[in-house]
RNA sequence: GGGGUCGUGGGCUAGCUUGGUCUAGGCUACGAGACUUGGGCUCUCGUGACCCAGGUUCAAAUCCUGGCGACCCCA
C-alpha cells in the first residue's frame, strides 16, 4: 500500500496493523485505542502536560455533562456548537427536567465555576488545563483519528486582568504547542483564521494546520483569545487594586491528541509501516538476537547483557526472544510498529563485543562497540528526530504552491491536492468564490510571520489585504 | 441534505453477470510440529466466514424487497 498514492487505505492499514486504533467499534465515529496507540497518546500527553505545569498551568477535571442553560449563556458559542451536541434527555425511563449535554468543549462547564473562584486581582491569572474526551456529533464523514465523534484532547483555559495579558498568554500557548510539535518532528502552518471561521465566541482564533499526504490539512491545535465575551456571559469579574470590578479577559486553547497521533503517522511513516519520533515511541529500541544452533547460548547471553545495559540507562528497550520467527520476520514486524532503533546481536557481534545498530528511517546499519552502545543510541535518537523534522518540513514546503489565478487555484487544490497560497481582498463574496472554485477553504493567514500581498485579489482584482492559505481540510 | 458503490473467517479478497459442481477457493494472521535463522525460508496438520429479516425457487453467497452498516463523490 502506497502512502502518497492511496493515503486513505494506507492509513487504515497502518492504524490496524500497528495496534493504534480499532475502528470496528459498533458505533460510528467511536473507536478503541489499542495498546500501541494509547501508549503513544500517553507519551505525547506527558510532554505536553509537563510543559503546561512548567508554565504555571494547573490540572483539574471538570464533569462531562453540562446543563442546557449554562451551554446557552454565550449566544455565539451555542450557535456554533448546538447542531453537533449529544443530549442526555432520560434517566431510565424518566425524562429529565433539565436536559444535559456531553461537553463538545468545556468553556460552559468551567466558566460558571471560574465566576465563583475569581474574586480579586490576586486570583489572576487563572490557568487551568484538563486532558479529556469530548463529544461532537460530526455530520461530515467520520474518519479514524482525524474526525471522530468522541476524541481526546487537552484543553487549557485562562483568565487575566487585561487584554494585553491575554495577548501574552496567546503567545505563550503558541510557544507551548510549538515546543511539543517540535519534539514530534511535525510540520504545520500557524494560521490566523478568517473571522468567519473563528471559534464560536472568540475574538480571534489561531490554528496549527499540519500537512497530510492527500493534501488536506489537519488541524492539530487551536489557540483563541476570547476577550470579555464569556466573562460577560458568565459574569466572571474581579475586584481590581483600585476597588473597581472588571471583567476578566480569557483565552483558551486545545491540543488535539487524536489528530496529533494521525499527523505523526501521516507525516513520518512509510510503506513499511509506522515511524515514531523517539520521544513518544512506546519501545525505543528493540534487540533482535541472531541465533544459530552452535552459538545460540553465547549469543542469547550476550543479548541479555546488551539488554540490561541499555535498560539501566533509562531507554525503553525490548528484547525479542520469540522463537520460530526468523530475524527477517522480526525486522519487518518491528518496522511496522515504528520502533526507532533496532539492535542486531549476532555471533559476529558477540565474538567482537560489538552491536549492530539500524535506524528505522533509512535502515542503514552501523556497528559500534558494546561500551559505546548507549551513547550511540542516544545520538541516533537526536539524528532520527532531526531527519524526521527536516523531511516533514521539506514536504510542507513542496505542498504550498502559489496560485496566480482562479484556474491555477482550482488546479492546485483539486487536482494536485496541495495547499494554495493566494492573495485575498478579505471580502466575504470573494471568500465564497474561492471556496467554490477550489473546493477548499480559506484556512487563514500566517501568524508567525508577516506576509505582504504582492498581487491583487485572486477573485476580484482589487487590492489584496492578506496572503491566505487555501486547502481542503479534515 | 442529494447521488453512487459495497457488505464473504481476525485482516485482504475469489465466487454473484448465467441460482445447482460451494462440503465456499486463495493470501495473510492465529494454534501445534518439523526444518531454518545477518531481511518475510520451506513443509505438514489444525481453528475460522456468506450483515440481518422476509420473499421467489425443487434449490439462494448468487435473484427481489426492506432494514442495518461501511466507503466514495457532491452540496
Amino acid at each position: 500500500m502506497k502512502k502518497f498514492e492511496n493515503f486513505s487505505e494506507w492509513f487504515d492499514e497502518i492504524i490496524f496493523n500497528a495496534d493504534i486504533l480499532d475502528a470496528r467499534y459498533p458505533v460510528k465515529g467511536f473507536a478503541v485505542y489499542k495498546v500501541w496507540g494509547f501508549r503513544i497518546v500517553k507519551n505525547i500527553l506527558e510532554i505536553l502536560e509537563r510543559k503546561l505545569d512548567e508554565t504555571g498551568h494547573v490540572p483539574m477535571l471538570f464533569p462531562v455533562v453540562i446543563p442546557e442553560d449554562a451551554f446557552a449563556r454565550e449566544s455565539e458559542h451555542i450557535k456554533g456548537f448546538s447542531s453537533e451536541v449529544f443530549w442526555i434527555t432520560h434517566a431510565g425511563d424518566r425524562e429529565l427536567d433539565k436536559k444535559l449535554l456531553l461537553r463538545p468543549t468545556s468553556e460552559t462547564a468551567m466558566y460558571p465555576m471560574f465566576a465563583l473562584w475569581i474574586r480579586s486581582h490576586a486570583d489572576l491569572p487563572l490557568k487551568v488545563y484538563q486532558s479529556v474526551a469530548v463529544y461532537r456529533y460530526e455530520t461530515k464523514a467520520t474518519r479514524p483519528l482525524f474526525r471522530m465523534r468522541e476524541f481526546l484532547w487537552n484543553e487549557a483555559h485562562t483568565a487575566h486582568k487585561t487584554w494585553e495579558e491575554a495577548e501574552k498568554q496567546v503567545r505563550e500557548a503558541i510557544g507551548i504547542y510549538s515546543y511539543v510539535f517540535k519534539r514530534l518532528g511535525l510540520s504545520y502552518l500557524i494560521l490566523r483564521r478568517p473571522d468567519f471561521d473563528k471559534f464560536a465566541g472568540a475574538v480571534y482564533s489561531i490554528a496549527f494546520d499540519a500537512w497530510n499526504p492527500d493534501g488536506r490539512v489537519n488541524q492539530i491545535g487551536t489557540v483563541h483569545n476570547l476577550g470579555e465575551n464569556f466573562a460577560k456571559a458568565f459574569e466572571i469579574t474581579y475586584e481590581d487594586v483600585d476597588g473597581k470590578h472588571r471583567n476578566v479577559v480569557q483565552t483558551c486553547y486545545g491540543f488535539g491528541l487524536s489528530r496529533v497521533v494521525a499527523a505523526i503517522i501521516a507525516q513520518h511513516s512509510d510503506d513499511h509501516g509506522l515511524i515514531l519520533p523517539p520521544d513518544v515511541a512506546p519501545i525505543q529500541v528493540v534487540i533482535i538476537p541472531i541465533l544459530y544452533k552452535e552459538t545460540a547460548h553465547e549469543v542469547n547471553a550476550y543479548a541479555k547483557e546488551v539488554y540490561e545495559t541499555i535498560k539501566s540507562s533509562g531507554i525503553r528497550v525490548h528484547l525479542d526472544t520469540t522463537e520460530d520467527k526468523t530475524p527477517g520476520e522480526k525486522f519487518y514486524y518491528w518496522e511496522m510498529f515504528g520502533v526507532p532503533v533496532r539492535v542486531e546481536v549476532g555471533p559476529r557481534d558477540q565474538r567482537e563485543r560489538n552491536v549492530t545498530l539500524v535506524k528505522r528511517v533509512g535502515l542503514q546499519r552501523r556497528v559500534v562497540k558494546f561500551e559505546e552502545a548507549v551513547t550511540a543510541i542516544r545520538e541516533l535518537f537526536d539524528e532520527i528526530l532531526r531527519e524526521l523534522e527536516e523531511r516533514s518540513n521539506s514536504v510542507l514546503k513542496e505542498f504550498v504552491v502559489d496560485a496566480v489565478d482562479q484556474l491555477s487555484l482550482s488546479e492546485i487544490v483539486k487536482l494536485k491536492r496541495r495547499i494554495a497560497r493566494v492573495c485575498w481582498c478579505e471580502s466575504l463574496e470573494c471568500a465564497d468564490k474561492i471556496r467554490e472554485s477550489s473546493g477548499g477553504e480559506i484556512r487563514g493567514y500566517r501568524f508567525d510571520i508577516e506576509e505582504k500581498p504582492d498581487k491583487p485579489c485572486i477573485i476580484c482584482g482589487r487590492e489584496a489585504k492578506r496572503v491566505v492559505y487555501v486547502a481542503r481540510a479534515y
